[in-house]
DNA sequence: GGTAGACCTGGACGC
DNA sequence: GCGTCCAGGTCTACC
C-alpha cells in the first residue's frame, strides 16, 4: 500500500496547463496521461527510488501524489520539496509577468515546468543542444532505462564510462560532457544552491553557467529560465523560425536572431516567459491543448523542422 | 571579436 | 538495403 498525500497550491495553479508548459514534461521519467491529466515519474528519495502520480481534482485545488510504496515522514517532505521545484509552486512573480504581458493574464499561463534537480535541467538541456527532438527523447528513456529509473544523478553520471553514454545512452559526443558535469557537482565544484540562490545576480549566473562544459550560450539561457530567471531570450533555430513566420521579420538567420532579442527587450525581467508562451501557443494552435498531446505521437514532433514542413 | 569546421545521431530521400 | 544529405548548439583553431 503506497502513501498519498495532498500539497495545497497557489489559487492559479492549474496542473494540466503548467506541467505542459514546456517540453520537459514529454522527456523521461516524466510521463504525462492525456486521459487520466496526471503525471508520473519516479524520484530519487533517501530511502530509494520511488515512483509518484500526481492530480489534481481542480483549478486551484489541492495536489493529490500517490507514491507507489509506503513513504515515511522524511521522504513524504522531499517529495513535496521536489514536486514544489518541478511544478514551480513557489513562483511568486506570475502576477507581475501578467502586468507586464497581459496577453497571458486570461489563460494564467506563467509557470514553466521543470525537473526537481538542477542537475537533471543542466543534463537535459545538454541532450537538447545540436540534436532534434526525437533524438533527445531516446536519450533521456535511454538515460533512465540504462542508469537510473529516477535519471542519473551526478554522482552515478561521475562514476560512469564516456563509452557507455555514447553505446548505451545514444548521447553521442555529449558523452564526455555528461560525465564532467557529473564530476564537476559531485566533486562538489559546482554548487547546485549557489545558482538556486536569488541573491546572486542574473549575470554572474550566466557567466558561471557559460564556464560549464557542453553549456554555450543558448544552452545557459535555457538553464537561466529553468532557475526561474527569465531575463534572457534563448535564441536557437526556432527563435529563428519563430522571428519569421510569426513576426514578418526578414534577412539572415543572425540579422533575424538580432531582431528576436530586440523584439522582447520591453518584456525586460520577463523576456523569456513572453517569448516562450507565444512560440507555444503558436504549437498550441497547430496540435491543441499541450495537455492532450500523446507523448509518442504529437509530443514526438513539436518542434520546429517538423513544424515548418507541415 | 568573428568565423569555419568538426563533433554524433537519426530521419528523409534517392537509387 | 545502402549511401548521402541534413538538422541541431558547442568548442577549438585561426584570422
Amino acid at each position: 500500500m503506497g502513501t498519498r498525500l495532498t500539497m495545497p497550491t497557489p489559487g492559479d495553479y492549474l496542473l494540466r496547463r503548467d506541467v505542459c508548459s514546456y517540453g520537459y514534461f514529454l522527456l523521461a521519467p516524466n510521463h504525462w496521461d492525456p486521459r487520466t491529466e496526471t503525471l508520473t515519474r519516479s524520484l530519487d528519495l533517501s530511502g530509494g527510488i520511488a515512483a509518484v502520480r500526481i492530480g489534481q481534482p481542480g483549478r486551484g485545488k489541492a495536489l493529490v501524489i500517490e507514491g507507489d510504496r509506503r513513504l515515511s515522514r522524511g521522504e513524504q517532505a522531499e517529495v513535496k520539496r521536489l514536486v514544489t521545484r518541478m511544478l514551480h509552486l513557489n513562483d511568486v512573480s506570475v502576477g507581475a509577468f501578467h502586468k507586464v504581458d497581459g496577453r497571458w493574464k486570461k489563460s494564467g499561463r506563467g509557470r514553466l515546468f521543470r525537473s526537481p534537480t538542477f542537475f537533471e535541467d543542466l543534463i537535459k538541456t545538454v541532450a537538447s543542444c545540436n540534436v532534434t527532438w526525437p533524438s533527445t527523447i531516446v536519450m533521456n528513456r535511454r538515460l533512465c532505462e540504462v542508469i537510473s529509473p529516477a535519471f542519473p544523478s551526478a554522482q552515478q553520471l561521475a562514476r560512469r564510462r564516456e563509452a557507455t553514454l555514447r553505446a548505451r545512452c545514444r548521447v553521442g559526443y555529449r558523452d564526455k560532457r555528461m560525465v564532467e558535469l557529473g564530476k564537476l557537482v559531485a566533486g562538489g565544484e559546482v554548487e547546485p544552491a549557489w545558482f538556486e540562490d536569488r541573491g546572486n545576480s542574473d549575470e554572474a549566473v550566466y557567466k558561471a553557467l557559460l564556464a560549464l562544459p557542453g553549456i554555450g550560450p543558448y544552452a545557459a539561457a535555457n538553464v537561466m529560465q529553468l532557475l526561474g530567471r527569465y531575463s534572457r531570450v534563448a535564441i536557437d533555430t526556432e527563435s529563428v523560425r519563430h522571428g519569421k513566420a510569426v513576426l514578418g521579420m526578414t534577412g539572415t538567420a543572425k540579422q533575424i536572431e538580432k531582431q528576436v532579442v530586440a523584439h522582447f527587450e520591453p518584456f525586460g525581467e520577463h523576456r523569456f516567459r513572453s517569448y516562450w508562451f507565444e512560440l507555444w501557443d503558436f504549437y498550441e494552435k497547430k496540435h491543441g491543448p499541450a495537455w492532450t498531446w500523446e507523448r509518442d505521437s504529437t509530443g514526438k514532433m513539436f518542434t520546429a523542422a517538423s513544424l515548418t514542413k507541415e
